[in-house]
DNA sequence: ACATTAAATTCGA
DNA sequence: TCGAATTTAATGT
């Protein structure tokens, strides 16, 4: 199957793959390959085999779990250039949550075989994995936390904390495509109170409303805010 | 749910 | 190819 271009760099851009060999980077693009999905679309079902490590080239995904009353809790959403999966991919179990892409997204998939020969010959690859997943810990311990508030604006800024979290997921701008509607279905609010808990963050000073964005200015605000009593 | 406004697209010169 | 006009999408209440 051929690599497009775009692929490949979108590849060479990620932070892990910078300490490759040539060898072991060779060997990623002749393993990795990419589909496309609409606008909720179903990515990964929950409990699919975890066979593959999963990167957002464009768009925007959300991972969450639906119960049987068909109510779903989002876990995280994840903005185009970051990567995750990586914990059921090691623990070799079925994906525990469901991945939806959230508007048309282009995703990339690096098969386990091709993720764990990266783990064993690669030091920096290794590195790096560590450091996602330590991310991932602190993130979880946020949201219990956070979830416990059952704010609705304190949730808004959770995500958009966690979304422009440089850490998690190199953020290039301070602004991203992301409508109202957009961070509603990610924080599980209707877009009449994503809108209303958008406005408390932005008299706040934390952010700017833009035309289907919004204009971070205050990280560390968001995330103080995030775990703050009303 | 509806009214308003920004952005994207179409159309005519 | 430019810009006005129309249509679509996001926002505010």
């Amino acid at each position: 199957m051929p690599l497009s271009i775009e692929f490949q760099s979108f590849i060479s851009r990620s932070a892990w793959s910078t300490n490759l060999t040539d060898e072991q980077l060779t060997r990623v693009y002749m393993d990795a390959y990419q589909r496309s999905y609409s606008a909720g679309a179903l990515i990964c079902h929950r409990g699919d085999p975890a066979d593959q490590w999963l990167g957002v080239i464009e768009g925007l995904v959300k991972v969450d779990t639906v119960s049987k009353g068909g109510r779903s809790t989002t876990f995280a959403g994840v903005p185009a250039g970051s990567w995750f999966g990586e914990g059921s991919v090691l623990k070799d179990e079925p994906r525990p949550y469901a991945v939806i892409a959230l508007r048309d997204s282009e995703v990339a998939f690096i098969p386990r075989s091709t993720f764990e020969w990266l783990i064993d010959n690669s030091h920096s690859f290794s590195r790096f994995v560590i450091d996602q997943l330590n991310a991932r810990c602190a993130y979880y311990v946020g949201l219990v936390a956070n979830l416990r508030l059952n704010k609705a604006s304190a949730r808004v800024a959770f995500c958009l904390a966690e979304l422009f979290n440089p850490q998690l997921f190199n953020a290039t701008d301070p602004t991203r495509g992301l409508s109202q509607e957009e961070i509603g279905r990610l924080s599980g609010l209707s877009r009449q109170n994503t809108n209303r808990a958008l406005h408390d963050l932005a008299d706040a000073g934390l952010l700017m409303i833009e035309y289907g964005s919004v204009r971070i200015l205050d990280l560390q605000g968001l995330q103080d805010f995030a775990h703050s009593e009303d």
